[in-house]
DNA sequence: GAAACCTCTGCAATCGATTGCATGAGTTTC
DNA sequence: GAAACTCATGCAATCGATTGCAGAGGTTTC
């Protein structure tokens, strides 16, 4: 059991060395600046010593913290959880830490991601959350020039940020058609969140579908929704108080699609016998729930991968673009056992609703 | 839009308000060691200035970070990021940051986490994963002490360090003996990874729940699994595999117990019809799968919330004990729609099993 | 053979906050 | 009224690594 009797610092080594600490700093560096023998007693030193770096003397000296911060709205939630594995694996693999920060009170979150910059414990910033305050953001300016951050995911409107986020109004399109390919024609949406910016594009990507199909867009077949399992199952019961009833559903997210057919089968409804559905993210239990999930595959892990190496390429100065990127990855369509034919009898109503050849 | 021009320092401070650099460094610090008038004129320089303390300086000058450090094997496991959601938020309130590392490499994860202290980045360490080499964390010592360090949800079997997780053995054995209380008398168990500490906990009270009931433990019910859903489908074929079956299960975890469901139902069994299934941990999505998962509901946000809390006392030299703790906190029975009275046909084959009054 | 140029290394300042020690002013004690 | 004590503050060293500048030694150029 080797104990450490006090750490090592630099000074250690290159008294071991019998050189200086410039040079032990250059040899651990910029290796190609300092001649082969040197460079090998420094080696052995290092060895010998057991020599780690103080992080904390770099940081003081560079300014520069080898730490990016991931500010989620929920961490506790598998889609994010996710994307935060990708993050960590690609930040590790770079050298670079990566703290989190958890739901931000809405109030004080610029206060408070401002504080981790300028205490030099971050070098920069992965915000999940489209819904921060333009003016709370403006503040994380250092020097002038504005702090490295990505907005992943959601996107804040006009502002001119990096972004890393899917396809969402195309995809949500793209489910929707789904839904029509398979013959309904009655077709409702379970929206997001007041505010958010995924509700808002997702539910384009919807009624844009309709339209183009021609079949009309019931304003009380929007229901109200959020991302959680429990506002799905709230919605079931705005659906079940409907005069008429859509015969499927395209959910915002996979958790609103399973709170939703939760309810449905509360009130004996069969999912897709009764109502198809279609959810959005294709989490891990999407698979795994009766019946499984069709769903829109958001490809979580390259979201987190190209979003952590974009955000410290943008750290190290290797993209130097002033204007902001977006990148935008294209979402899959999972077809499971939720969605399957609209039912017989609604090829009456249908006709009601159908000008003939519109 | 007010822009920084130069992030202010502590001397900012001491210039506006016309005392020392030490004076300053007091007031924020021990603001009763600064008369009332002083620490009024810092105030007002600190509001005017902006001023924010640097990390990296008050780190390198303390050694400490204010930063924890979470070694998780699988962030994206829902079951453990909403256990991080919990440590976020304590440690947050108390003034650390949180930083995560996942997935270490078996090999050198001690190494890993060595680095993490010696370069003076983190304070403590929470470590989710109990198969850990004890040599590896034996070098995790500064200054002949031990690092702060406390194991969670597993155990470092002989290894002297804190820990805080649930009645994993009495929580098995409860969930097997509501089995026994349905009248099941065919009870097979779907095990966690070999080696695992909870693996052999969950097993030994699952054995002792039969063991007091007077029930046989046939060595072929007890399926390989893991804690993953595939893992639990996996244990359905050899399920179906076996001579004769059990008419309930008691799985390791949720996602094997909604695997095994998932495993079942494409063979065409109903659960909990055919087979009763109980799960362990109560993940969110367990209320929302079909059946509804009757389980053993582990406390994670407490977990998460105690673990960080005692780390953090730790850290700060609030408990001074060098004997380690171990905290248990209990879990809870949730009984849903996987779990019903044993069928019929079962009775003969008990009776089989069963000598009369053992 | 002098000037110009490289290569390798060391000196010492620097990053920003903390803290042991010293000091001066004011108060209490006997 | 001197000694002892308290209180508020400042001085300056310190934490450990990085880096601009300079110099020593060697090589190339004309």
């Amino acid at each position: 059991m080797t104990l450490v009797k006090k750490t090592p610092t630099i000074q250690d080594v290159a008294r071991y060395a019998e050189v200086s600490t410039a040079t032990v700093s250059r040899a651990l560096s910029f290796p190609e600046r300092v001649s082969e023998q040197t460079r090998a007693r420094i080696s052995e030193a290092v060895r010998v010593t057991g020599y780690t770096l103080n992080q904390s003397a770099r940081s003081l000296r560079q300014r520069t913290a080898r730490t990016i911060l991931v500010a989620l709205p929920d961490i506790g939630n598998p889609f994010f959880s996710v994307i935060l594995d990708a993050i960590e694996r690609e930040a590790s693999s770079r050298g670079y830490g990566v703290l989190v920060a958890n739901r931000f009170p809405g109030g004080d979150s610029g206060a408070r991601m401002r504080d981790y910059f300028m205490s030099n414990r971050v070098d920069g910033l992965l915000l999940f959350d489209g819904s921060v305050d333009l003016d709370q953001l403006s503040v994380l300016a250092r020097d002038r020039t504005p702090v490295p951050l990505i907005v992943v995911c959601e996107e804040i409107p006009h502002a001119p940020f990096h972004t890393v986020k899917t396809d969402n109004s195309y995809a949500a399109e793209r489910a929707t058609r789904h839904l029509i390919q398979l013959g309904h024609r009655r077709i409702g949406h379970i929206r997001g969140p007041a505010g958010n910016v995924l509700t808002a594009e997702r539910e384009a990507g919807f009624v844009r579908a309709l339209e183009s199909a021609g079949l009309p867009v019931q304003p009380e077949w929007l229901l109200q929704g959020a991302f959680a399992m429990e506002a799905g199952t709230a919605a079931a019961a705005q659906f079940f108080a409907l005069a008429e009833r859509p015969t499927a559903v395209f959910a915002v997210n996979d958790e609103s699609a399973i709170g939703f057919i939760t309810g449905l089968r509360q009130h004996g409804l069969d999912c897709p016998g009764d109502v198809s559905v279609v959810g959005f993210d294709d989490l891990a239990l999407a698979a795994h729930v009766w019946p499984p999930l069709t769903t829109m595959r958001q490809p979580r892990a390259a979201l987190g991968r190209i979003a952590a190496g974009a955000l410290i390429d943008v750290i190290e100065g290797e993209r130097h673009s002033r204007l902001p990127m977006h990148m935008v990855l294209s979402s899959e369509m999972i077809v499971r056992g939720s969605t399957g034919p609209a039912p017989a009898l609604e090829a009456a109503p249908a006709e009601t609703f159908l000008p003939a050849a519109q």
